[in-house]
DNA sequence: ATTAGACTAGACCGTCTAGTCCAATTTATA
DNA sequence: TATAAATTGGACTAGACGGTCTAGTCTAAT
């Protein structure tokens, strides 16, 4: 009776099985579109053809669901290891690349909203900003400070504080063009406006790292 | 009977009085804490002390109230001529007293809640998005890239696209403290933590225009 | 004393939404 | 095929919310 596994573990309780499936990118497509507070439960379960009772078998609520989506969204957001440094080529072509991969993931659209909703719900959800910025920024900030205290070491910049550089780095990338998708004034920008903002940050991030 | 002027305009239209600002007062703490959604009409009448009648006397709908919040505090954000660059002083002071009051402002409490609440509905309002990044960046860049302009022209530091060095220099200082703050994750920084981003900031523009 | 308009308190309406329940049906499993 | 589990669809509850309306108070100018 009515004992319908809130959380669906049958077998192997692996990735998600196709309702499961159909209802988190359902859910996915109207909370990045609608936030939060705007996204109702039966547009969700429409949008996933699946009916309500449905997602709230998988789902317990509301809210569970927005966080399970946002979790799992924060993840894919890193997990193609599509941030990938790799060493060993000229070292103002590696910073480049890195940069471009960082901001063609970071400003494409699904990735825009997610941190447009986080933003917007961070009072509603602390936790899931403090999950958003520990799989986000923190993860990629300690990646890009290894490669640089490297590049110390051998003298090739001068790094006296790797994290503080790195994170520099990263606001120089963060710059208008990002300002203005954060606001949603622009659409998904082509690879040329990026590459103008990795070029500018990149010449003066050496310029400031430049060795003795 | 109950023809209660929608736009309240007796006498003189001036500034908001008693009530009017009481009820704008309140409807900022509330939707800047809560979000437009989760605020509710019943919720900044009672916190104006005030009627919800007279909420709707004086503006005369949800949304209405919320853009005239929204633009409000847009201004008082840039109002009090704070963001004043006065030059004549060593330029690296001068840019260093700059961004401490630009990050010391936009760091302020009220000042991220409204930056947070912007991004949070920039899709039902597009045109406070709009409005917003008006009001704030844009003016603001204006403002330093004039003044990186005559640097660059006496010399004293190697400026090619003054508006585009100006939106690096932000971009220095929307750092990683800029984003916990976004993210809701740190309370107002004191001014000590500011001035290390400052510091990092100049130190790094500053080495990266560099005159030849 | 009258009048006009701002204001109040709260009832009220229609709508929307989260969440529940259930009988009927499909799907999967053994 | 038979049985159990998952799903459906839609009715339903309970409550919140935006917005309106009413009845009545207060104040200041006429």
């Amino acid at each position: 009776m009515s004992k319908t596994a809130i959380t669906h573990k049958t077998r192997k309780e692996k990735i998600p099985s196709g309702k499961s499936l159909a209802i988190v990118e359902a859910a996915a497509r109207v909370f990045l579109e609608m936030g939060y507070g705007a996204a109702s439960m039966d547009a969700i379960a429409a949008e996933a053809g699946v009916s309500k009772q449905t997602v709230y078998s998988h789902f317990g609520a509301k809210d569970a669901l927005f966080e399970a989506i946002i979790e799992v969204k924060c993840d894919e957001l890193m997990a193609p290891g599509s941030l990938k440094l790799v060493p060993g080529q000229d070292h103002a072509e590696a910073l480049a690349a890195f940069a471009r991969q960082f901001l063609t993931t970071v400003l494409a659209d699904p990735n825009s909203a997610l941190f447009r909703v986080v933003i917007g719900e961070s009072v509603r959800f602390p936790e899931l900003a403090e999950a958003f910025y520990r799989t986000g920024p923190t993860t990629v900030t300690e990646t890009l400070a290894s490669y640089l205290a490297k590049l110390g070491d051998q003298g090739v910049l001068a790094i006296s504080n790797e994290t503080a550089s790195a994170k520099l780095f990263f606001a120089m990338l963060r710059g208008d063009l990002y300002m203005r998708r954060l606001l949603g004034l622009t659409p998904e920008p082509p690879a040329a406006d990026i590459e103008v903002v990795v070029d500018e940050a990149v010449t003066a991030f050496l310029a400031a790292h430049a060795p003795a």
